[in-house]
DNA sequence: ACGAATGCTGTTACCGCTAACATATCGCAG
DNA sequence: CTGCGATATGTTAGCGGTAACAGCATTCGT
């Protein structure tokens, strides 16, 4: 009991002892099973967070604000990766659970009927990230993908733009690229305008392919003088098609991705987009979990964050 | 118990019984408690990753072999991340062996004395991956990033530059990356030649810092004719830079990276570079963990992986 | 028809730790 | 010297499962 006290800091031991403890416990390379520890206190410092995927480039930065928030309280985030598979997600959360976390961070708001009732039912905070464009299990931190897809279509067609392409991945279950494409077609509609052509793809070098998704589309669509790419890797391999071919960007024709990542900085010319806060929602999903935000209620809140528009050096104006 | 069969599909059970323990488990939402489980049978279904970072494409990779091979094991991932810290890295695997994991991935060969004791004490395969100049705990999968070097360092000799640059990060705690940069420096002196020049960046975008960076070196020492990169994200950035300046690459001067990814094939031309062979790696290291690899034996073993020289556009000949 | 094998379900004793409480030790005021 | 609070250590009973083994029908071979 008194080792028990002294490898955990708590209740009052005497220094000697202590140290007789410490030392004990480095000669004999002791390391404490936390398994028993966890279930006879009933407590797990571990936190949940499920994403889609890590090749993303935009996950990897939401899993930096968390860890850099959960750090300094003792908690840990523990990854599960589900490939955009609702079945896999189901799976990997019902693996969580039954390790009893303190806390579920989980992408976007849309699951199985039993992933819904096994996160209603866990009896801890479930916060789901990303998105808000929807009804939250409990606390939601993100943007509103459907107004982020509004707002860059306004600022596409305010800058004069008429002969309007959109270039995407072909993910059934990447619902927020979906609800970007259905604001932005919405706002186009508003303006009496339609897409004058889409392209999708899945899987391969996303670069590359938004070089040969534009090369179909400007073949294709010789009229087009928008391009709007579902993320900015594509739309970084379109800029870079755009600029060997010698097009006017953006006078002739004008290019704008999604997420802001920081890739675009080293674009000979810098790509219109939108950042999606991603460090900023892994931090404050973090801070939830952790009991930490300011908003101070218990769950059941929905944090919506607003990304920035940057116009870059491909729209005009 | 005859729930925990059920559950578990371990023994005998009658069909009826079975369907009725199912049928209520499912009504009332059961999720079994993995602590109490591991702690019973002393086996804990939990693969240890430690990595020191996700934002570099190269660890998703990874990540990606291993979740692949583990997924039909029963076996499941759980990251940690160090950000090339030693001291992290210990507290991270010491925080993850208290969970008694079955095995532990751990990237590097290089690790703190308490990390290796630790480590050596465990009782469970460790796989050191990424690298193999240096002497593992257990088992090691990876490349030799000295022979690396040096078979650039050739490559590059052969096609006739000999004023060459070193670009690359500076971090202490890379060993792969000053692995290389030792190799590619030997296999110069051994031609009796010596870097003209080097620079080093830390942090911000990638791209970005390419394009300083070799904007800096040909400016300082204008006579260089070959611009060899730490990783291909810089690469790539110097590329863009002097295709932009319209430099004739590869006659007048060449670049290499290092990585293989796949941001590559997107490029106007295509950087010279090894892979680094990622997914195999992730591949190799999750079938020792789960007792599955061909070579039978018991750990202890280092398995070395060769990685490939592609020439690309940014090489002569 | 009888013992053995088989199939299914139940009992018991932990796994390694911690909450809660009990006991011991000490200093010091009265 | 006693009594009391404060400090330091020890005791006990689980946490929620599982291994190992113990029952008890039922089936089977001979």
């Amino acid at each position: 009991m008194t080792v028990s006290r002294v490898l955990r800091n708590r209740g009052d031991v005497s220094d000697s002892t202590r140290e007789r403890v410490q030392e004990a416990a480095r000669r004999l390379g002791y390391v404490p099973n936390k398994i028993a520890g966890a279930l006879a206190s009933q407590r797990v410092n571990l936190v949940a967070v499920i994403i889609p995927s890590l090749s993303n480039m935009v996950f990897p930065e939401v899993m930096t604000g968390i860890s850099d928030t959960l750090e300094d309280t003792g908690l840990q985030p523990v990854v599960g990766v589900t490939n955009y598979s609702p079945d896999r997600e189901e799976s990997v959360l019902y693996e969580m659970l039954s390790w009893r976390p303190s806390g579920v961070i989980i992408a976007g708001l849309e699951h199985t009927d039993a992933a819904r009732a096994m996160l209603a039912q866990a009896g801890i905070p479930i916060v789901e990230i990303m998105d808000i464009d929807g009804t939250p299990v409990d606390s939601a931190v993100g943007i509103s993908h459907r107004r982020a897809g509004r707002q860059m279509a306004e600022a596409i067609i305010a800058a004069g733009y008429r002969n309007i392409a959109f270039l995407g991945t072909m993910m059934p279950h990447d619902h927020r690229a979906r609800k970007r494409l259905e604001g932005f077609e919405e706002a186009l509609a508003k303006a009496g305008l339609s897409l004058v052509d889409r392209e999708f793809y899945s899987g391969g070098s996303a670069l590359l392919k938004g070089r040969e998704m534009t090369e179909a589309v400007l073949t294709r669509s010789p009229q087009v003088d928008f391009l709007y790419y579902s993320n900015d890797m594509i739309g970084a391999g379109g800029l870079l098609y755009c600029l060997h071919k010698g097009l006017d960007v953006p006078g002739q024709i004008g290019l704008a991705g999604f997420n802001g990542v920081e890739l675009l900085d080293g674009l000979p010319r810098k790509l219109a987009t939108m950042d999606a806060c991603r460090l900023e929602i892994g931090r404050v999903a973090a801070e939830i979990i952790a009991g930490k935000h300011p908003s101070g209620t218990i769950g059941g809140e929905v944090i919506e964050l607003f990304p920035t528009l940057q116009k870059g050096d491909t729209i005009r104006g």
